[in-house]
RNA sequence: GGGCGGUUAGCUCAGCUGGUUAGAGCGCCUGCCUUACAAGCAGGAGGUCGCAGGUUCGAGUCCUGCACUGCCCA
């Protein structure tokens, strides 16, 4: 690797290049560690994308910041384990191969199950690859050699396994239930999967006469097409208004049923005519009211949601087709009574937005209630942590309000559930490989139950499925349970907490190498049951509009495109730089070309540092170490920069270990950019100039210093900005790296003992009196080729002694021709600024102008004066005094001492410019 | 209907457990091709922290109410 780097920073070719050696030298695989293993473990894993997933930026934000801590660990030390795969994503995936075949002009139901089946295996093989491809483009340090998917051999047998091992317990069960059917999937859905959307609708009023009398009973309803499956009418026995009524039945319009009039709670007396109309087979509260009083279940409609035979005259009408015309029929006989608006709250399929249809069916259920107990305590006693902590609130009052899971789906692409039924005597079997004959009657005939399962319910056992369960392996010892989950809330409820359920059920009594969790910092916790230890919830990323991205509203923000544009890094930065926790990201591009801004400040630092090393010192390499080691103070710059980035590097560690990724990369930003670019690189140019056969000792030493310093600041940086920091770094070994990449090199720690402050004191006072020459000259319009003496009036020798010994660099800097030390205070001097702790004079025949001086220091005082009013208040104040800690008071002191000063001076300064 | 969040500079956002004169990037204005970088450098303007109360020695930060706005659940 030559010390050229092209002069304009190209990022395309760069990451393309170092995504591919990442993979292609296995960097990141991680094998079993054998017993006896006592370095830590930080086990991840990958929320697996649908196979028929394209990266979008809500993947990109999820696996950057995964990707951040996955690095940060591995470099700090940890056997680091960061797994990832891909779903079979039933319905989506099925939908996709449907469309296909569609195109062909072939229907699934025609091609048959089997045919059907290998279609998609086929489609998988071929583009189910993408969103993995697009994954290594990102630089996800994952190991690619644990790949799994959620259909794997050994996966499904974990489900097969994981289905009767819950059916032995009695978790399971099948039964004819009310669920949410989407008419489109042609299938059940759980409740989660349902969305609710508010929209204006109607109510309509339909009086039903009572059977031998001349009254009738007025009901209301949103869906009057389910009124021709009616089996009764119910009342509220304390509605005194029905009391007569009691017993006596009604006939159904339109049907010419008689069904009878119940008492039950389900009709409320406050609401509307306080008189409901049960239908059992379309409401999931009538169900349940159907139940309590054993009346029939009638089914009007079909698995499209079209009328069937027993909707009478309606049968084969689509369902809003029906309500239409039961609606004109109604009104033509007279039993419409009125129309309302109303709003409604329409449930939703998820996926396809057809509007769900509650409907009765044959479905199997997990019973939820004993798994739920254990997943909420887990996080209850802190054996679970979650961040941001909100999201723990969130997450336990979902668990108290659990319902049971109906699992079963009437798909084809997904787990078969493990149940055969004989054709002779209607068993129905659980077995974990298919059964010969029946167990209860001897039968040979047994078909297997075609439903399969929810895509859910084997992604929430993927955290000890992956790691070979139910064996019992080496892996699931060290790695189970995994160190963090990071996802976003939008599946909190699906994933997130079926695998705590899962975890905890499954793997009770499960104990992870003790070594291992002594070493990996969790000995405290007493449960290892859970599927993971820690829990970081990440946002959701809008456009730059706030707006939620969507295909619909055409503002999603292909983050493919922005890395061609920007570079991964700096979307990587982008992202990282804005996700405070617990706050949307609103993705703006603009802030992504700030941060290709910034990739290319660094490139270009390199390129200077690199020119250097190669004229002073050739072939010099950094040394290595945690931090910067060989390292030698010689100016006031060196012991100052040697602060900064110490007291950097330990709020960068701080930040991530608290998921605040924008104050680690904000941290670097800063201190690469404002304070190692803009000033230290100046404050050394001289000392690497050197004449021809001098002493070039000096120049060696600033070298030196410079290489150490920028190597340890790629690796502060590196998991922010994985591939610059690769290009950059591996270029400073010129082919003798000591390892394979920076990715296995050691991230900096803090060392208190390289903490300064008197250096980063006096450092302050020469920025201060820098920037205020260069102000001065700014506001003199001096030409920026002239340089002009400069007066300094320092209050304290000390101080004095300092510029004196950094006279060179303000020189430089400040573009000062010689700076002359004045007995006394310039405060009052024409061209002059102060500050508390040294005046300085720009020695120029120009006049300044003297009415934007005088608005200047207006607003200076104005400043000034609010802070001065403040602190005065407090400093009177006795109960200040008293209560506040000695330490903000002290500092107050030293504040308002150094405000009176400027005051004074900034006065004494309007009164010479004669200011109004 | 229940719950949770947001409202800080023209724009997009920081500001963690209350403690100096509230910050950054972009945009804007002025001046510079100063041999690492014009994707840059130097300087500058710009905010009564949504509104009204309260707690406190001290509030952008805590509490209450209100307004607007977003999300989740029913």
């Amino acid at each position: 690797m030559p010390h050229e780097l092209p002069k304009a920073y190209e990022p395309g070719a760069i990451e393309v290049r170092w995504a591919d050696y990442w993979v292609r030298e296995k960097l990141f695989a991680v094998p079993t560690p054998p017993p006896g293993e006592t370095r830590p473990v930080f086990t991840l894993l990958l929320p697996p994308p649908n196979v028929t997933g394209r990266l979008h930026m809500g993947h990109m934000l999820n696996q950057t910041q995964m990707d951040i801590i996955v690095r940060w660990h591995r470099m700090r030390g940890f056997i680091t384990l960061w797994l990832p795969g891909t779903d079979h994503a039933g319905i989506a995936t099925q939908m996709m191969v449907e469309k296909q075949l569609e195109k062909e002009g072939k229907k699934r139901r025609e091609l048959g199950r089997e045919k059907f089946i290998e279609r998609v295996w086929e489609w998988k093989r071929e583009y189910g690859g993408a969103i993995l491809d697009q994954m290594k483009r990102l630089g996800a340090s994952v190991d690619w050699d644990r790949e799994y998917f959620t259909m794997d051999e050994n996966l499904s047998r974990a489900v097969r396994e994981v289905f009767v091992r819950l059916y032995e317990q009695g978790l399971v069960y099948r039964g004819h239930y009310i669920v949410n059917w989407c008419p489109w999937h042609e299938t059940a859905i759980s409740d989660l999967e349902v969305k609710h959307d508010e929209v204006p609708g109607k109510l309509w009023e339909i009086r039903y006469p009572v059977v031998g009398t001349e009254e009738f009973i007025t009901v209301a309803t949103t869906r009057p097409e389910t009124m021709l499956g009616d089996t009764a009418i119910a009342v509220n026995a304390k509605d005194e208004r029905y009391t007569h009524l009691h017993g006596k039945k009604v006939l159904l319009p339109l049907m010419k049923r008689e069904i009878p009039i119940i008492t039950d709670d389900l009709a409320q007396p406050e609401f509307g005519t306080g008189a409901v109309k049960v239908t059992p087979a379309h409401d999931p509260n009538d169900f349940q009211a159907g139940k309590r009083h054993n009346l029939p279940e009638i089914s009007v409609m079909d698995e499209h949601a079209r009328m069937n035979s027993n909707a009478g005259a309606y049968a084969g009408l689509d369902r809003f087709e029906a309500r239409k015309r039961v609606l004109h029929d109604l009104r033509e006989q007279g039993f419409l009574v009125a129309e309302k608006d109303y709003t409604l709250a329409l449930g939703k399929c998820d996926r396809c937005g057809t509007v769900v249809e509650p409907r009765l069916s044959e479905q199997w259920f997990i019973k939820i209630k004993p798994l739920a107990e254990r997943a909420k305590a887990a996080v209850e006693s802190g054996e679970i942590t979650i961040v941001p902590e909100n999201f723990r609130q969130i997450y336990l009052n979902w668990m108290a309000n659990i319902y049971d899971w109906c699992i079963s789906r009437q798909l084809w692409w997904g787990h078969r559930i493990p149940a055969w039924t004989c054709a002779g005597c209607k068993e129905v079997i659980v077995a974990r490989e298919a059964p010969t004959k029946c167990t209860k009657c001897g039968g040979t005939e047994l078909e297997q139950v075609s439903d399969v399962l929810d895509t859910w319910f084997s992604s929430g056992l993927l955290p000890f499925t992956t790691l070979g369960w139910p064996e019992k392996t080496r892996d699931l010892e060290v790695f189970y349970p995994n160190t963090l989950m990071i996802t976003g809330f939008d599946i909190l409820f699906f994933w997130l907490a079926r695998m705590i359920m899962f975890g905890c059920h499954f793997m009770q009594g499960h104990e992870q190498d003790p070594a291992i969790k002594q070493a990996s910092g969790e000995a405290d916790k007493k449960d290892d049951s859970v599927p993971f230890r820690h829990v970081y919830i990440h946002a959701l990323v809008r456009d730059a509009e706030r707006q939620k991205m969507s295909k619909t509203k055409g503002n999603v923000i292909d983050p493919l495109h922005i890395i061609e544009r920007f570079g991964t890094d700096a979307t990587r930065f982008t992202l990282a730089a804005m996700a405070a926790p617990g706050t949307d990201i609103a993705f703006n591009e603009s802030r992504t070309e700030g941060y290709r801004a910034f990739a290319n400040k660094i490139w270009n630092a390199a390129r200077f540092m690199f020119m250097n090393v190669d004229r002073v010192e050739p072939g010099l390499r950094p040394g290595d170490g945690r931090g910067v080691r060989p390292y030698t103070i010689e100016a006031l710059e060196d012991r100052w920069i040697l602060s900064r980035f110490n007291r950097v590097t330990a709020d960068v560690n701080d930040a991530l270990q608290a998921y605040r990724f924008h104050e680690a990369a904000n941290r670097i930003y800063d201190f690469f950019w404002g304070e190692f670019c803009d000033w230290y690189l100046e404050l050394i140019k001289p000392r690497l100039q050197f004449e021809e056969g001098s002493d070039m000792s000096a120049a060696r030493m600033a070298c030196g210093n410079l290489v150490n310093l920028f190597d340890s600041a790629l690796r502060l940086l590196h998991p922010v900005m994985p591939f610059i920091t690769e290009e950059i770094w591996q270029a400073m070994y010129e082919g003798k790296a000591p390892a394979k990449s920076i990715a296995l090199m050691a991230y900096p720690q803090a060392d208190e003992k390289q903490v300064d402050l008197a250096a980063e004191t006096e450092m302050a006072i020469l920025q201060d009196l820098i920037v205020n020459v260069r102000n001065l000259r700014a506001e003199l319009k001096v030409e920026p080729k002239v340089k002009v003496p400069i007066e300094v009036f320092a209050h304290e020798a000390e101080i004095q002694a300092m510029i004196e010994q950094n006279r060179g660099a303000v020189e430089r800097l400040a573009n000062a021709e010689t700076i002359t030390f004045v007995e006394s205070s310039l405060a009052k001097v024409a061209g002059a600024r102060s500050t508390a702790r040294f005046d300085v004079h720009v020695v120029y025949e120009r006049k300044i102008d003297a009415a934007a001086e005088c608005e200047r220091l207006r607003k200076e005082l104005e400043k000034l004066d609010k802070g001065v009013g403040t602190g005065r208040r407090q400093l009177d104040n006795e109960q200040f005094l008293a209560k506040a800690p000695a330490n903000v008071v002290e500092n107050l002191r030293k504040q308002q001492g150094e405000l009176a000063v400027l005051k004074e001076k900034i006065l004494s300064k309007m009164q010479e410019l004669g200011c109004s």
